[in-house]
RNA sequence: GCUGCAGUAGCUCAGUGGUAGAGCACUCCCUUGGUAAGGGAGAGGUCGGGAGUUCAAUCCUCCCCUGCAGCACCA
């Protein structure tokens, strides 16, 4: 046997025999840690305690203290429990596969009978049943015709393809917790005793497919499992922060918009809706008119000619509503903006002193979307993009690239988003153009970002067919990612629609075409808006900013001057002069969201004064009239403004 | 689109094979009250739509629509 160094995170090593476990150098520091060890990260891979070290290493064992590791584990050992919790109730179902998830696991299995709410609590007590039973945990290396075999005989027809799925000279382990078997990397506790029973709860049961596959559907069942009944706790509180964060249901209580069956996906904005989807279009229209865009605006029906040219018709008439009319032609709602901007491009000839060539447009697409992607004002049927298109030659990409990625940083921190989540998506196999095009194109990319010092993440082949791009990614309440911002090359549409320029040599080229969207889509910045701010929107976005409440009817006359001041100044207020207690009147306009509200009685009136109370403080102040309406005034103004 | 679940008053929800109820909101009356619900009265529903079973359907069955969760999709 050969001798091996490990060497631990304080930096000292020691020798041990090849081929030693991790619980064996554990005990070997000291007893109690042999006790608490559950695993360990050797050459910073998570490992079982139970697999053999066969050369030199780092290490460093885990205790249930190490949150990471542990939450790894635990969720890990979940998802076995809860398979094998399934199949002693139901020996018919057939397993797939159980990954851990930010919060949990999920499982998802192969079952002709739907999971029920009842079944969820009798898998939970089985569940229950498992931990108590303080089953121990096995590996073993097996090889590939030896599981293939196994599966085939056992009935498990998902497995056999997992293990043809795993790549060529990675390990297959087999794990028992007690005699349930399982396919899986690990690495794992070391019995079933080890999980927290009071510290886990199924969620639920959904639909989902077998590597993309729709012809055939699995149930998911879905668990949350943490170290300690505290943080489950935790997080049950969290969920139900978060349902009262949810943008459809604020946007019911603040009267912002809703939906109608007889327009599922499309958007009813009420008055104070609008006004807050106005704020933003007016603020982008002025950022970007400084930044050298021209705005314009091109048809929302036109017809299938210019789809064909575009080539929407052939590759994405799916999604398009269309339009009958009486005169035999055949129109359709654009689903994009580009086309018509390139109609507009190709008005006149164009010199390369005219690029770059910025052309912005508040366009309202529509697209037939799958209606189970639906999603409040998330995921809709008709939106208003924020959407430009940037003509320009191959020399200035890189430039026009760094601008926009700037563009998009500076507003998006004006809206406090600061951690934005970045995607690159590289040529797919389906394109088009050469490669070339594509390695400067992407080449722009990756540099755009890394001027900026920014973090991303590459999705190779995942860029459209006619050119790579960039998604800025923003976050839900509840965690879940939405594209909003974007940028992308395209070689397409240039070539589609004959589009040139004149360059400084005489002959005509075709210039680079940028497709870019800030916002995205208005719809959905919105909906985020409300979800990061709970409803409680900065001042100059709140749609309702002041309301003037009266307590007397004495004073209803100096609310009204307060109100028109107010307005003269750039404030949204109103006035509430209602026969109500003034209790009522803040705890309804509270409820609503509104920032400020003041309130005025016969003493405000006398001293001309007003008393003001922030959304969310207890505290009230007094303040001069002109004060209040300066302080307020400046507080009313846009961030590019102020 | 797929799987599962759901749809009763504006909102949140209860309920029954014999055509329905609460709280809040709304309207009116009383109350002029100093920072998160003052009191009283009233009005309001083709129980998502259609078909079927039944003497009788909001309730049972089927189809459709819409929504929710996840999947798939996301030019």
């Amino acid at each position: 046997m050969s001798q091996i160094s490990l060497t631990f995170p304080d930096g000292n090593a020691r020798d041990y025999e090849a081929g030693v476990t991790s619980a064996e150098v554990a005990a070997s520091i000291s007893n109690s840690l042999a006790k608490k060890a559950i695993s360990a990260t050797v050459n910073n891979e998570h490992w079982d305690l139970a697999w053999p070290i066969m050369s030199d290493a780092s290490i460093a064992i885990h205790t249930m203290k190490d949150e990471a590791p542990a939450l790894e584990l635990i969720r890990h050992d979940f998802a076995h429990v809860m398979a094998r919790a399934v199949q002693e109730i139901w020996p018919d179902v057939k397993v797939t596969i159980g990954p851990v998830t930010e919060h949990g696991w999920f499982y998802d299995f192969d079952r002709s009978e739907p999971f029920t709410p009842e079944d969820l609590g009798e898998i939970e007590a089985t569940m229950k049943a498992i931990i108590n039973a303080r089953d121990p945990v096995r590996t073993e290396i097996w090889d590939r015709d030896q599981a293939r075999a196994f599966y085939e005989e056992s009935g498990e027809p998902y497995k056999v393809d997992l293990v043809d799925r795993i790549p060529e000279g990675a390990p297959i382990r087999m794990y028992w917790h007690g005699e349930w078997q399982d396919l899986c990397r690990g690495p794992h506790l070391q019995h079933t005793g080890q999980l927290p029973a009071d510290a886990f709860k199924l969620m639920g049961v959904s639909g989902s497919h077998w590597f993309g596959d729709t012809s055939k559907n699995l149930q998911r069942i879905t668990g949350v499992g943490f170290r300690n009944r505290d943080d489950l706790k935790a997080h049950m509180t969290f969920l139900e922060e978060a349902e009262k964060r949810d943008h459809r249901r604020l946007g019911r209580e603040m009267d912002l918009f809703h939906f109608e069956e007889v327009a599922p996906g499309s958007v009813f904005w009420h008055p104070s809706g609008w006004r807050m989807f106005q704020t933003l279009i007016n603020y982008m229209r002025r950022r970007q008119e400084r930044a050298g865009y021209v705005e314009v605006n091109s048809p929302d029906i036109m017809d299938k000619a210019l789809w064909e040219t575009s080539g929407h018709w052939q590759n994405y008439r799916e999604n398009m509503f269309l339009a009958d009319t009486r005169d035999d032609r055949e129109y359709a709602l654009k689903p994009m903006n580009c086309p018509g901007h390139m109609m507009i491009y190709n008005q006149g000839i164009k010199s390369y002193r005219d690029l770059p060539l910025k052309i912005a447009e508040f366009g309202k697409v529509h697209r037939y979307e799958p209606s189970g992607a639906l999603h409040g004002l998330l995921r809709v049927r008709s939106f208003t993009q924020d959407d430009a298109h940037i003509y320009c030659t191959p020399d200035q990409l890189m430039e026009e690239c760094q601008k926009v990625n700037a563009l998009i940083l500076s507003i998006y921190s004006d809206f406090g988003f600061d951690d934005v989540h970045v995607k690159l998506s590289t040529r797919p196999e389906n394109r088009i153009g050469d490669e070339e095009s594509w390695d400067r194109s992407e080449d722009a990319l990756h540099a755009t970002l890394k001027a900026a010092n920014m973090e991303y993440t590459i999705f190779e082949g995942e860029g459209a067919f006619y050119g790579p791009k960039l998604e800025y990614v923003l976050r839900d309440a509840i965690g879940r990612d939405w594209q909003c911002g974007t940028l992308q090359v395209d070689f397409n549409l240039p070539e589609r629609f004959n589009t040139t320029y004149v360059a400084a040599s005489g002959e005509k080229l075709a210039p680079v075409m940028l497709h870019r969207a800030l916002f995205g889509s208005l719809e959905r910045f919105t909906g985020i808006l409300i979800e990061e701010h709970a409803g409680r929107l900065p001042f100059w976005l709140a749609p309702r900013q002041v309301v003037v409440a009266s307590i007397v009817s004495e004073a209803d006359d100096y609310v009204l001057e307060v109100v028109t001041a107010l307005k003269a100044a750039g404030v949204q207020a109103e006035a509430d002069l209602r026969n109500e207690k003034i209790n009522y009147k803040v705890r309804e306009h509270s409820v609503g969201k509104v920032p400020v509200i003041l309130a005025i009685g016969q003493r405000e009136v006398d001293d001309r004064t007003v008393t003001l109370r922030r959304l969310g403080e207890k505290a009230t102040r007094t303040l001069s009239l002109d004060d209040f309406v300066t302080e307020l005034g400046a507080e009313a103004r846009p961030p590019d403004l102020s």
